[in-house]
DNA sequence: TTGTAGGCGTTATCAG
DNA sequence: CTGATAACGCCTACAA
């Protein structure tokens, strides 16, 4: 088993000091063509590579990104973490991942374990539980300290510092006036229970599109479950309302109201016209096919880390540092389950 | 902003030295009672928390795992993922993530680049185009750095390390024969036609239970498809061969196949039965939902994560490593695309 | 052209 | 009980 080899293997065996070492692989003109060359000779030979956790330790950057998600198994975060793994790469970048599980303690446990020198910056999407909470302790915390910070998704007003949003409240209302726009007059919103920023931009855009299309509010239209996975209240609610349009706060949601409706006799986009948000693969591969509001994760997350980096990398002039807010604009993506 | 305070910090600020404010925030008994409540008082006032990096640098351990992984938009890996990082953190471990998008040199890239220090050990399945070019020696590299190693799901046996699999023939055999249970005779399998270790192994248990059943092999009903989302020749092959069951190596193949049979006007399960592998969502939400083949990627990724940290941990004696290859048993979930 | 010394933050050993 | 010193691996200003 060859271990690693370091500068002061190759200056030991070579009979130089370890800066003459150190000097020669980084091609100084301080030292002889001679010198240098049979160092790096040497260096290539034993396959020589740098430490990347002394390298760290001197310069005090390491490269390192970290991402805090609530979830990966979930296709928009992870389309949002190939974005980023992808940019960050590509500027030299590894990427560490906490997954927060939508729980408050978890988050904050993540982010101390990886603020105490592991990272240069993090990227994240609150948990849930954050959201809910309204604690942003432990990101002041993190900003305070100097550590860059970019929120994604879910965010919050009260932490000074760059965002990725999508246009949420935008295309909920592009979405729900398309849906006014061909016809439908009951139309349902599926959203969630917990106080989710984007779920209430969501929610403002629907409300704002039923104005334009004089059509009022009517709570009954309003379905708001607990959480992703927990659709047992979609049957009774299809069941006692009569609609014929319905905009869903995710793909999961409006895939099952596709099929419940369609098992109490709706065909669908006819009798009621379906849009979700998330263009994952259960868009794609449903019956009908779905249409859907594409958020352009990968964007996301690619912008994401570009904000992030550029702050890691430029020492901004501390105090009147500016922060910008990014908007991806999400595009309405039409499949069978709209007409037209 | 305030910066992150150090050891030499709080040893100025009290006049002490630094060694002693070292061990009295490790509690020593060497130290006197005094000057340790003065030094942990001083330190939980400035929040003191010890650099990572330092500490790695010096145990040359940095409890961080690399994970390298084909794809992470991708139900199976995403929760192997899952399961690495949650058993990883609760023993105390980051995970490192590098996506190789199925090409060698970024499965190449990504190691390097994670070897030189930045973690203690890889967790991994092999991308695509390293299985087809049976270059392994960047993980040979590596295992002779001592570096630990586990393989999952896309193995070789050219590596002596320790690995995780799916028992993949096993269950293809077991889920064909469950088809040919129920009276199916002409039975298809869709695969994919990488070598893919697991796509080969399934191919294995497919022929054998065909053999078991008395049922003799037929290539023309094998559809070797290039890629996971390229469904396009699923509809030819259905229009041109009578089947009446099917097995297929992904969800998406198998939900596509679903689809166009039902638009041809076959009714499923009843004309035919369909069972697919990777029980991911679009099994559950689909029309009627997938019978399929759970592979219970947490539980793989716990697995691999746990013998990696036992390696890690345990100083093993050098030459005579034993290496394990854990099996995880697949089980069938029968749902609505086969009879009982 | 080469080498010495000091430092990044921490810990361990040993001396006082 | 406290502190000086060296070490982890690398870099760099400065001395020779």
């Amino acid at each position: 088993m060859r271990r690693k080899i370091t500068l002061k293997h190759i200056a030991r065996e070579l009979e130089v000091s370890i800066s003459t070492v150190s000097k020669a692989l980084k091609n100084s003109n301080e030292i002889s063509r001679d010198t240098k060359d049979k160092i790096q000779a040497f260096a290539k030979l034993y396959n020589y590579k740098p430490n990347n956790i002394a390298i760290s330790l001197k310069n005090k950057r390491t490269k390192n990104i970290g991402v805090v998600i609530p979830d990966i198994v979930h296709h928009f975060f992870t389309t949002v973490f190939r974005g980023i793994e992808k940019y960050a790469n590509k500027r030299g970048y590894n990427v560490i991942v906490c997954v927060s599980d939508e729980s408050f303690d978890r988050e904050v446990i993540n982010m101390e374990m990886l603020a105490n020198g592991s990272i240069d910056g993090f990227i994240m999407a609150l948990a849930g539980e954050t959201q809910l909470k309204k604690d942003y302790n432990h990101l002041k915390e993190v900003t305070e300290q100097g550590i860059p910070l970019v929120l994604f998704d879910r965010v919050t007003d009260e932490i000074r510092c760059d965002k990725v949003v999508l246009n949420d409240a935008e295309i909920a209302f592009e979405a729900t006036m398309s849906l006014i726009n061909s016809g439908r007059q009951r139309i349902a919103l599926i959203t969630t229970d917990n106080f989710f920023s984007v779920s209430n931009s969501r929610e403002v855009g629907y409300r704002k599109a039923l104005k334009k299309g004089n059509i009022e509010f009517n709570e009954q239209l309003v379905l708001r479950l607990p959480y992703d996975e927990d659709i047992d209240g979609i049957e009774p609610f299809l069941k006692s309302n009569k609609i014929d349009g319905l905009l869903s706060v995710n793909e999961i949601f409006a895939i099952h109201c596709m099929s419940v409706a369609q098992r109490l006799g709706y065909t669908i986009p006819n009798d009621i016209s379906v849009i979700g948000f998330t263009d994952g693969i259960l868009s794609k591969y449903s019956t009908p096919k779905l249409t859907t509001i594409a958020q352009h994760g990968d964007k996301m997350g690619e912008m994401a880390a570009k904000l992030l980096i550029e702050k890691i990398e430029n020492d901004f002039d501390e105090e009147n540092e500016v922060f910008t807010t990014e908007i991806i604009k999400a595009t309405l993506v039409k499949r069978e389950s709209t007409i037209n």
